[in-house]
DNA sequence: AAGCTCTGCAACCGCCCCCGT
DNA sequence: AACGGGGGCGGTTGCAGAGCT
C-alpha cells in the first residue's frame, strides 16, 4: 500500500495553470520563498496540491529558466551524460543552466532518443542496435532457408531460452538494483516497438533513404573517428565501463568497434559484424531497428546499403511456434 | 473543410529518500 | 531505531496544436 495522497484530490484544481494562478503563486513566492510547498497553496490563495505548486514552480516560473530550445550542444552533453548516469534526468539537468529535470527528460522522449534511432544507437545501451542481431546469432539463432525477397525469418533452436541481452549491453550502471539483462531486453525492445514506425516496414519493398550519418560512416573506414561532425563515440559507452564478455564470446564479438562500430558496408572495424551477424553478406554490416514479442520472437530492420533498401528479418523463437 | 493522427510538453502519479522527532 | 511527513524524482498520461489525408 503507498502514502496516503498528499491533499485531498477531490478539492484542488487539476490540469493547466492559468495566468492568474501563475501570478498567485509567483506573488507568494517573491515575498515568502519555497518553504513548505504544502502550505502554499492555502496562504497562496490557490486550490492546488502543494506538489503540483512546485512542480508549477520549478518546472515553467522559476526566473532562472531560460525557456528555449535545446541548443545543440546542450543536446550533445544529454546524450553524453545519459550514456554515462543513464536517466538521472535531475543530475543531467543540473549540468544545463535553466533547463529542469522534465524539460531533459521530455526532449530526451521526444526528439533525442529519436535521433539516435536514426543513426542506429540503441539509445538506452548507447550501443548499435545491429549487435542485438550479434547476439541473436551468437546465441544459436539460425536463419531459415525460405527467405522471401525482402523478409528474412530466423528460427531459434528448440531448446533456446528466452533469451537475455549480452553481457557487452550492460551499463556501467549495473548492481544488485539493477534491471536483468533480460529485463533490458525487453525494455530495450518495447522501445523498438514504439520506434517501429519510424521505419516503415510496410514499405520495405521501396526504398527508403538511409540516415544520413550512416553514409558519413560508410565513407570513414579507418577507425579513427568520424569524419563527420557528429561523432558516434560521443554516443556510445567507454568498453571499459561495460561488463566484459571475454570469458563467453569472441573477442571480436566483444571489442566495440568504436567510431566506425556502425559502418554499413562491413569494411573497417567490422570484425563483429562480419563474423557474428551474418557470415552470408546478405545482411552483412548492417543497421535497423528491431521490434519483438515476449515469447521471444523480434524482428529486425536493417538497412541495406547496396541495394539502399530496409529489409525486415523476423526472428522467431520456434519454442513457442 | 472535417476528421484523424502525430507531436511536444505540461502536469500528474506514485514511489523513494531524507530529515526531524 | 522507528516512524511520519515533505520534497524530489522518474515514468506516464492527457491535451492542445500542428500536420496530414
Amino acid at each position: 500500500m503507498g502514502r496516503p495522497p498528499c491533499c485531498d484530490k477531490s478539492n484542488v484544481k487539476r490540469g493547466l495553470w492559468t495566468a492568474e494562478e501563475d501570478a498567485k503563486i509567483l506573488a507568494y513566492i517573491s515575498t515568502h520563498g519555497t518553504a513548505n510547498w504544502t502550505s502554499v497553496p492555502k496562504k497562496a490563495g490557490l486550490k492546488r496540491c502543494g506538489k503540483s505548486c512546485r512542480l508549477r514552480w520549478t518546472n515553467y516560473l522559476r526566473p532562472d529558466l531560460k525557456h528555449e530550445s535545446f541548443t545543440p550542444q546542450e543536446e550533445e552533453l544529454i546524450v553524453n551524460l545519459h550514456a554515462a548516469i543513464g536517466s538521472r534526468w535531475s543530475i543531467i539537468a543540473d549540468q544545463l543552466p535553466g533547463i529542469t529535470d522534465n524539460d531533459v527528460k521530455n526532449h530526451w522522449n521526444t526528439k533525442l532518443r529519436k535521433k539516435l534511432f536514426e543513426k542506429g544507437i540503441d539509445p538506452i545501451t548507447h550501443k548499435p542496435m545491429s549487435q542485438i542481431a550479434a547476439y541473436y546469432q551468437s546465441i544459436g539463432f539460425s536463419k531459415s532457408t525460405k527467405s522471401p525477397t525482402t523478409t528474412s525469418t530466423y528460427h531459434a533452436p528448440k531448446s533456446t531460452p528466452k533469451p537475455m541481452m549480452p553481457n557487452t549491453l550492460t551499463t556501467m550502471n549495473n548492481n544488485n538494483n539493477q534491471p536483468t539483462h533480460q529485463e533490458i531486453f525487453y525494455n530495450n525492445h518495447t522501445l523498438y516497438n514504439a520506434n517501429l514506425k519510424m521505419i516503415s516496414f510496410d514499405e520495405a519493398s521501396s526504398s527508403i533513404a538511409p540516415p544520413s550519418l550512416m553514409q558519413d560512416d560508410h565513407n570513414n573506414n579507418d577507425c579513427s573517428g568520424s569524419s563527420s561532425s557528429f561523432s558516434w563515440s560521443d554516443f556510445l559507452l567507454d568498453e571499459e565501463l561495460l561488463s566484459p564478455c571475454k570469458d563467453e564470446q569472441p573477442q571480436s564479438q566483444c571489442a566495440f568497434a568504436g567510431p566506425n562500430g556502425l559502418d554499413v558496408d562491413g569494411g573497417g572495424c567490422s570484425g563483429f559484424m562480419d563474423e557474428v551477424i551474418v557470415s552470408q553478406g546478405d545482411l552483412n554490416g548492417l543497421v535497423g531497428s528491431s521490434s519483438t514479442s515476449l515469447d521471444g520472437s523480434f524482428m529486425e530492420g536493417f538497412y541495406d546499403e547496396d541495394s539502399g533498401m530496409w529489409e525486415l528479418a523476423e526472428f522467431l523463437n520456434d519454442e513457442t511456434t
